[in-house]
DNA sequence: CGCTTACTGGTAAGCGCTTACGGCGGGGCG
DNA sequence: CGCCCCGCCGTAAGCGCTTACCAGTAAGCG
């Protein structure tokens, strides 16, 4: 039983596949009698149509691929973990983008390693490509966006042809940092940093570092970790059989060093944040059911994906875009390790994504927060 | 500049397109210097092959759809949020099992009554669909599953064409539900139900109240909830104004109300476990994190997605598949919610997402767990 | 030495759809 | 009353690729 084609709805409408096109695609020049005829012929039938024969008669497949780096699952890796929910919040993000555009996600990811096969099958089945989380070598990019549409995120500023969509690090660590110095006054400042391959742990920690100067705090010692919490876990624990003085505060380059950081110092009943303050950057999930809930800055990874999806779109219509790098806003998170009050059970959620447990939200320290959804209210009690 | 076609390529190798083809896809018939030669100028001219041409001669796209709700994101509506990771999850899992099989992934959310004009398009641009999360309705199901492939996640048993995935709910609350009677000896037992509408809710409740009356415990009070956080909150705080007394131990039928209680009960302090156990269901991230860490049973989440998409490429082979219904098992997750001893301080990962955070892991009762990995080892201490 | 056989590679027919172009009636206009 | 224009619809030419079928060549065989 073969899926019904224009050809079957236009014999059995009488008309040609020609008008049954039009009537389909609800162009001007049909009179609504047949245009009517043949949409109920084509009910009646169960018609379907061919995605890829339209693609490829109309010359494009409104689809935006998204190419991520293959998350080893096996993997005590645990590296990985936190980076996939960050790209598991890119992919919504850009479905949220593609689905108002009625454009469709093609997803795939790709081993480190493998060549860039599963790249190239991508390019000729999309409209664009949105590359996370350093999914190809920078070669394979160049190679890519000389001939097709690219997105890069989390990546550094655009050398060829990729536009790039990136955060804010510089804007959300350097309000971070004056957090601490100004308003906790804390002047020693010991820095978890991330892995020197990583544009985003770079900007942070140069921020960090530029900042304290200029403020006047010192950075009493560095660690490189791998952003993963296995490494904040081993960095915490060599600070701590370190016979040099603990900093006052920890900045740690992403929030899952800094749930390994905060795991040891509480299991060494070493007080957060009394005696060590502690603060990390993204905003996992995590962050803020920990004790001391911590404070971080939120990294708007939804609005990554949407970006990067709606940028693809305005280079498909062929609009040319004003920038070739957008940078997204970050937002300090105050929550109390770094020594600010706690707040008593939950906060509430933020913006859009939370589990929506009712208590008014505090805000981040100089960001806009958006006004808690009204149907919170009924629940305060 | 257009792109390079194989045209393109035949003039410029001086065959046809036919060999062209033949080079490309590594058919046999062809002498290997013709081949070399056809390659080397693919490589030269920067060739992509246009996947919508090759799918439409060749017959079928490689493609598997991933359909999921449209998850509102502006929401208060927390009770999406984690059926949210839920999804991630799933699409995880769907995806690495596409790569397995050289599949692409395309991905489509569709707003719950938005009629079946998305899915309608994805059956036109895939060999198959996975059906997440309740996205159609049961009426657009049977016509979908009436022409196309389909997979069912979390849906009842198959009536139509389609076929079903689901989990295990009776067996890994049953096993729950004889953790708290039987080991810990709880008879009076309070249920957080969740929505009616849910196949998965209703299933887990009938289990509990089977087993419980069974084993000789009793069912004090079920309270409905929606399966949010908020709505657990409501709920706990219901039973805390009522002048009943107080159940010993109160299962929620997901792990999110579960975190609500958790929360109210926290906030009044009312001891949890030593005067009310809590459980939940779903194993979700946050659960681990939480003091007490939340006993509950884990969904395999990921496997759904694979099983899903490996089943779909069954049938796309023309494999006759053995069931229409495949079940995949959970597993009860001890942590000290219930009763039981507390972990230190973090417990290790689960098998195969998780932190990483060195601890080895207390084990489901009456399940297997994955052996801690052992490059795990090194971090304890 | 003629004929079969195995190898190579070319020819052409689609796959299902969009769309440029042209034809055919009928109403408005000169 | 004849002409033009316009609304409606059919004809046909692709889009880029796969593949069935066939042709040509060289080697193998009696």
């Amino acid at each position: 039983m073969r899926a019904p084609t224009i050809y079957d709805l236009a014999e059995k409408a009488g008309v040609s596949i020609a008008t049954v096109s039009r009537a389909l695609n609800a162009k001007a020049g049909l009179s609504a009698e047949t245009r009517d005829r043949v949409l109920a012929v084509a009910d009646e039938l169960g018609y379907v149509p061919n995605g890829t024969a339209r693609g490829l008669s109309y010359g494009a497949t409104e689809t935006i691929g998204v190419v991520v780096a293959t998350r080893s699952t096996n993997a005590a890796l645990a590296e990985e973990h936190e980076s996939l929910l960050f790209v598991d919040a890119v992919i919504r993000g850009a479905e949220r983008s593609a689905q108002r555009i009625g454009f469709a996600l093609l997803l795939a990811s790709i081993r480190p390693r493998s060549g860039w096969e599963a790249a190239k099958r991508m390019v000729g089945r999309t409209d664009g490509l949105v590359v996370v989380d350093r999914a190809v070598s920078e070669e394979a990019m160049a190679w890519i966006a000389a001939r097709h549409p690219v997105v890069a995120l989390a990546w550094d500023s655009p050398k060829g042809d990729e536009l790039v969509v990136r955060i804010d690090n510089v804007g959300g660590m350097s309000r971070l940092v004056e957090h601490l110095v100004v308003e906790h006054g804390y002047t020693e400042i010991g820095v978890v940093r991330g892995p020197e391959s990583s544009p985003d742990a770079t900007a942070r920690w140069q921020t960090v570092e530029q900042c304290a100067t200029k403020l006047g705090a010192r950075i009493v010692g560095t660690w490189v970790g791998d952003f993963s919490a296995a490494s904040g876990e081993r960095i915490a624990r060599t600070i701590g059989r370190s016979t040099a003085p603990m900093p006052r505060a920890l900045m740690c380059m992403n929030d899952q060093m800094a749930v390994g950081v905060l795991n040891v110092l509480t299991a060494r009943e070493i007080a957060v944040p009394e005696e060590v303050a502690v603060t990390g950057f993204d905003d996992i999930i995590v962050s803020r059911y920990l004790r001391p809930g911590l404070t971080t800055v939120r990294q708007p990874a939804e609005e990554l994906g949407a970006t990067a999806v709606s940028s693809l779109y305005e280079v498909a219509r062929g609009t040319a875009l004003a920038v070739r790098e957008m940078v997204l806003p970050t937002e300090v998170v105050v929550r109390s390790s770094c020594g600010c009050a706690s707040t008593p059970v939950l906060e509430a959620p933020h913006s859009e994504t939370d589990l929506g447990v009712g208590r008014p939200r505090r805000e981040g320290a100089g960001a806009d927060a958006a006004p808690a959804p009204d149907d919170l209210a009924e629940m305060a009690g």
